[in-house]
DNA sequence: CGAATACTGAAGTTTCCACTTGACTATTTC
DNA sequence: GAAATAGTCAAGTGGAAACTTCAGTATTCG
């Protein structure tokens, strides 16, 4: 288990075929093969992805057998949304602080 | 106004340079050569990054003068937001349809 | 007006990352 | 036990993207 932190998240959500993934996985769990067919890259890449995936909470994979079994894992959305409801808040308290807009003379001290 | 869509906004978060300007900017609005001075990067770099959040719609940039003010945008925060209850949502009426982890044979059909 | 400031544009370099190939291992199935 | 299946490992390639340099354009200040 690497230690989960939010750069592995948005490197891991920066490409649009892990997310095409994530999308399939969130209708239910799918093995590698099954995940790499309708994508026109080898499976070996998909594994690739899947590692990435798994690295940043976003995937959790079990190989029972041959068959490696992938799902959603919720662990890295929660991080993320966590992320954005931080910087959110900060930048709301901001509006609150002040007039804003008007009468604003700094742009920083 | 190019058209905003997830693509560039996690394209844009995905670089931890961008994602420390957006850290700054959420505390107030700033100018480039401002944003400039912590990060050990030419000024050029930095003007680059921020056409790159502007068009992600998670900074908005005004030139005044001969000084560009650069502030947080919510419009690409707020499409992230989505991105992530949709799939959240998605994931999540999965385990409510069955009994989930026990007696599920079929890893789709 | 001349000098300093704040940025912009174009072009080149370098580093990184998605993807491939080909050989290999482990598990089923026949 | 041989063949097929499912995935893994290591190494290499190509292209995108972050960053630089340097020259140029407005704008403001003395």
């Amino acid at each position: 288990m690497p230690e989960l932190d939010i750069d592995r998240v948005f490197h891991a959500l920066g490409d649009p075929t892990r997310r095409a993934i994530l999308d399939r996985l969130c209708h239910g769990p799918l093995s590698v093969s099954r995940l790499a067919e309708p994508l026109d890259i080898t499976v070996t890449a998909v594994a690739q992805h899947l590692q990435i995936l798994a690295e940043s909470g976003l995937v959790y994979t079990e190989k029972i057998g041959r068959v490696r079994i992938c799902r959603i894992e919720t662990a890295g959305f929660t991080l993320l949304q966590k992320w954005i409801s931080d910087r959110r808040s900060l930048w709301d308290r901001r509006f609150d602080q002040l007039g804003d807009l008007l009468a604003e003379p700094e742009v920083e001290k």
